[in-house]
Formats: structure tokens, sequence, C-alpha cells
DNA sequence: AAACCAATGCAATAAAGTTGCACCTAACTA
DNA sequence: TAGTTAGGTGCAACTTTATTGCATTGGTTT
């Protein structure tokens, strides 16, 4: 099941193993406020370097959606965290909630000269299909 | 020469003709923080208010970029906001520059079906050619 | 068993964003 | 013109999110 630690490299730990089944579970980027209130029993900064642990080791990206905290999601198999990798996002502004659009890969574009691009955070907001009614 | 608030019928203040003019100079998108530094004679509060206003006015987008702050800049004439409107942005990791990427518009996705797009935040990251030696 | 090292929990702190409130100023009214 | 009003501004306090220091825990290695 979470034989995803000895892929990553990764001690499996009782944090480790229930914040990723928590993010398997639910499908979706979280926050770290949300995890943490539903894995209450855990601390914060444990939660908080677990994730951050998660990154290190491309188990999981973040989404900078402007809701003003990180939302995290559980990458796909073989996810290297290239743009090539990843894909858009959704941020629904009624109910907060971060979709990963995995049909929807980030686009090749021809950046300036000089510019080279390691990284992207392709995040578009409004409704959702459950909040628009 | 800033005519543009009587464009987007907004009072012509001491703040935002300031801000206003600083954002012009630099062609960049800029954080509070980064304005507020420069600007030093002027309150926090008075700058993000300004900013927050501008935003309302479709005189200034927001970025957000990963970096840890909103990044703030000028709107082409004519802009809505709209996605459409919009254009790619890049974030230096190196000197946290963020870039308008104006050539570069944003796509139009195919999303779910359910799902209403009203906002874009495209953020490419890496290295700006300044940077990359 | 002793030593070791990473993981964890707790608490403090940093950083960014936001708000309440008093004062000011410039436009409007009488 | 003098008085009134509304919005803009500055100051300080505060909220929220992210981050760090440090002591403790618990499993692994000698
Ligand atoms: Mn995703
Ligand atoms: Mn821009
Ligand atoms: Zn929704
Ligand atoms: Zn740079």
């Amino acid at each position: 099941m979470t034989d995803i630690f000895k892929i990553k490299e990764l001690a499996s730990t009782p944090v480790r193993v229930l914040v990723y089944e928590y993010l398997n579970e639910h499908q979706k980027a979280l926050s770290l406020k949300y995890i943490e209130s539903d894995l209450y029993d855990l601390d914060r900064s444990s939660i908080f370097r677990t994730l951050k642990t998660f990154v290190d080791h491309k188990i999981v990206h973040t989404i900078h959606d402007g809701s003003g905290s990180v939302k995290y999601a559980l990458c796909q198999e073989g996810c290297n965290c290239d743009p090539s990798d990843l894909h858009f996002h959704f941020y629904c502004t009624t109910c907060e909630a971060t979709y990963c659009l995995l049909d929807l890969p980030v686009p090749s574009v021809s950046l300036p000269t000089g510019f080279v691009i390691s990284q992207a955070n392709m995040v578009l907001s409004g409704l959702c299909n459950n909040c628009n009614s």
C-alpha cells in the first residue's frame, strides 16, 4: 500500500503514513490548516515538516491559489515535478476547494531569451461544479 | 498623465498618484513590502488599501507567485482582468523579480462540466535573463 | 545496554496581511 | 464664507499563516 516510501527512499513513520493516507483519500489539494483540523492528534509542525519532506521527495506538489494558504496534493506516479509533469488547478472561490485538473497539462511556452523555467503554478479560479447552481 | 483616475472613475489622491507612478516606472510586479520600502514616507496600510482599490477598479492585477507575498502590476490599457485579458508571469527564484509576460496570453482551456472560470493566475518560475549566468 | 539519529511535540517567533479608529483634507452645502 | 460631510490617510493593534528552537521520544546500530 504505502510502499511509496520505499520508492521515494524515505523512512515510513506514523505521521508520514497518516498524512499520506489522508491526502490519498481526499484526492484534492489541501491546506495545512485543513489537514491539521482533521488529524487533530498530530502536531501542526509535524504535519508541516512532513509536507515539506514530501515536497522535497516529490511525493506531493504545492499549489499557490491565492486563497492565502498553500495547498498540497499528491503527485501522480512517476512525477518529477517538472513543468511537463504538472497540470492546471482550479480554485473554487465559493467552497475554497482546489482541484487538480489532471487532464490539463501545463503547455510548453516559449519564454523570452535567457529565461529558464523549472517550476509552474497554473491556477484558474471561479465556481466548481458543486457550487455552480 | 494620470488621467487614468478619470477613466477608472476614481478620485486622484496623493497616495494613489505616488503608488501608480511607482508601479508605472518599474513595469514589474511588486510586493507591498517592496513598494513600502521605497515609498517610505507613506504608511503601509495606506499603500495596501490603495492597491486593493486599484485591484477593484482594474487598474492593477495581482500575481500569486509562491514567493510568500502578493505581487501587484499595472494592467494594460483596456484590461478587464478577465482570463482572456491576462497573461503568464515569470518569477525568478534568484532575484525574486516577477515579470509580466505580456506576449503570453492565458490559453483558453476546456474545463470539466460545471466549472466556470473567472480568474487566472499563471506563474512559471526559474531563472530570469539577468540571473541566468 | 549504550549510543545514535531522525522524527515528533510543544512553544515561541517571524512574516504577511488586515482592521479599528482618530484625524485630516478637500469637496459640497447652506 | 463658514459649516458640514465623506472619503482618504496614518498609527497601532491584531489575525492568520508559516517557520524555527529545543527538549523528548523511539527505533536502529554498534
Ligand atoms: Mn495538482
Ligand atoms: Mn501581469
Ligand atoms: Zn466549489
Ligand atoms: Zn532573476
